[in-house]
DNA sequence: GATGAATGAGAGTTCATTCAT
DNA sequence: CATGAATGAACTCTCATTCAT
């Protein structure tokens, strides 16, 4: 995670980023602990272990801070996951969607108070006129368009077989999403082992029919 | 939705009942355009159109006014399923996933605003120690344990193929869900029209495999 | 305790009587319980096993129900020792105030709960302007000025020796009021015991000093 | 009264003790002019000139509040009384117990609305099952007790006469109570006759009697 | 840069009282 | 006579935010 720069361009300090580090670490732990509704600043800046004026020193309000732990997911994610799926798109779509689903599953379950807090972020802050800030459909497209994309252009190839792709990227990101689910939920579920099965079941799915 | 009796088994008044009909759809209406955050006594009143004490009067508190909107759906849901269900299970348990899968988005489909409302109040009702009040492991093996139990029955009588049934039951709930998802947030997002994709998807991952 | 009248003059029925005494009984158990502060009239109902609504139909309002306890204790203790003082003051003033604290002591012992229930409305119920309603300098006066008064005239007797008789007139009602204190809240207090404590104690203060 | 420390150790700097201070003088008025049950935060913070927040700010709630209100009365009437009571004592147990009535006295007319204001918030302040959170058998004991101690220790040096020394450390202690009471509600009550005479009485009481 | 103090709005809840039935 | 329903005010408490130091 590299340091970001300040939205007029300038650039953080060493010590500021630190800052806004602590505090959002602090928050991913407040937040998926005890929730967003109850992931008041106060109880943010005492995880911390600084004054509550710090974060509004750091950050331009509540909404702000929860945005970059958003970002911050979302960033570190995409850091995570890009290489992995560029090196194995050289070994075909197949290979690609086995890299999606197993670099997605251990990202969730390298970070699951990370993700846990996300999803309670992300479902809970809103506008002033009632609507979701982050989720919006727009988001979902951004998924669920380039996934679809890469299984149709897998069937192009002859990789895969016959199937909806749009509907089948849903289904696949309705997968993690409930994978994440359950990550965060159930300590006892193995991610690993659920992996496996996701895997094989996905390749049946899109493999070549040949009756 | 029957009138429910009070803890103590008295019956309520027609004209109790109908007050928390009244109040449990204001809740919903808030709940579904503005968040559960943002749903408070006063608004939920406001909508309903009464004084917020009325709320107090016919509801415990805020805790099992939420509940019972939770109970609501979940009743009403099972009504409308279990007949569907227990008709189709009579030809076969293909016919049964067809129909699981089907009344299932049906449901949804007719009951959007209930189940945003109810997704989010699911999410968002802590206990004092912090952890989620519903949603909890044991909701999710009421429906994952007996959806698996049916699936591995469909395979021991021949009618469908080799697959892990626990997994594919979450698969299938995953899906479900994240259809509720979209069709709660994108007004565009045609159920009747995925519910075909998902039907014949999961027809064709649960066939025979004769090859 | 006889039925009273009601302030025009007319006689209350024998049911409205009845109701207005197991109001009154459940008043004094609530609050001898809870504190006046936790006696709502919702509670009261409850205990009463009655509606909400019948203590307004019988009483002008919390305050008049608070009066009514306050007064039927009063009323009460007078029918109880008024009796008991005229008969002792024939037998000198010393007899009269052993029996006049022997009756209060006894009227409190027997009374506990009711007396606990008037002290806490007592130093409780205030006017508009937030002054005590009961317990009033006047309400001292009437209790202070007649037993001084006896006791002067013992002493003019001369079955007493030399004191301040307004003085001990308020270390007597202190002494009374410090048993009922305790007699509430210590349920090992032994009244009795104490009352021969005490009038021995007084027979002391009182006797006729021929040093 | 100096600045205590806060619970976890911490000293508090002295602009929160003066603003503790100020609330808790506030508190003292208000509870002793409108009585406990109409002593709201918000009249408290309007008699203090601030905010109602600020009170939950520096106060962990109505009750803490209550209970420093409560505390400081009982360390400043020990601070007052003590070195006069341990001066006294070295001229014999007679001239203690004059001590003990007279500094008793004294602390009370000279804190008039503080004694009044913990008078009644000792006698409705309970915990959340309704018994009263002061004003227990203990706190009696914690008085009663040592008095009576010393009063009985003035019988073994041979300056008192006979009586049993624990009632007549109640009848001390309610004599000083029912002192409190009269002044508080009587503005015309004279504290420094009334003790003139009150010395005076429990002198001949413990007087050594050679009839 | 960082802090503690203060604000004011809004939360859920309880309550005495009123009133139609 | 009695009830249950409803009101509206007042309560304590929590919160995000601002600001002087």
């Amino acid at each position: 995670m590299r340091p970001e720069n300040k939205p007029d361009g300038q650039q953080r300090s060493f010590i500021e980023e630190a800052r806004r580090r602590q505090i959002i670490a602090a928050t991913v732990e407040v937040v998926s602990e005890l929730g967003y509704a109850n992931a008041s600043l106060a109880r943010i800046a005492e995880r911390a272990g600084i004054s509550k004026g710090v974060i509004s020193y750091h950050f331009d309000g509540k909404d702000e801070l929860m945005s970059q732990v958003v970002t911050q997911l979302y960033v570190s994610g995409s850091e995570f996951m890009a290489p992995i799926l560029t090196a194995a798109i050289a070994d075909g779509y197949r290979a690609a969607l086995h890299a999606y689903l197993s670099s997605n599953l251990q990202f969730i379950d390298d970070n699951k108070s990370y993700v846990a807090a996300v999803g309670d972020i992300v479902l809970n802050v809103r506008g002033p006129d009632g609507t979701l800030r982050f989720d919006t459909a727009d988001g979902e497209r951004e998924i669920i368009a380039p996934l679809a994309a890469a299984l149709a252009e897998g069937q192009r190839t002859g990789e895969f077989g016959d199937f909806d792709p749009s509907v089948l990227a849903r289904l696949i990101r309705d997968s993690i999403d409930g994978v994440a689910v359950r990550a965060v939920r159930d300590p006892d579920f193995d991610v690993r082992r659920y992996r496996t099965h996701l895997i094989r079941m996905y390749d049946a799915v899109t493999r070549k029919d040949d009756r």
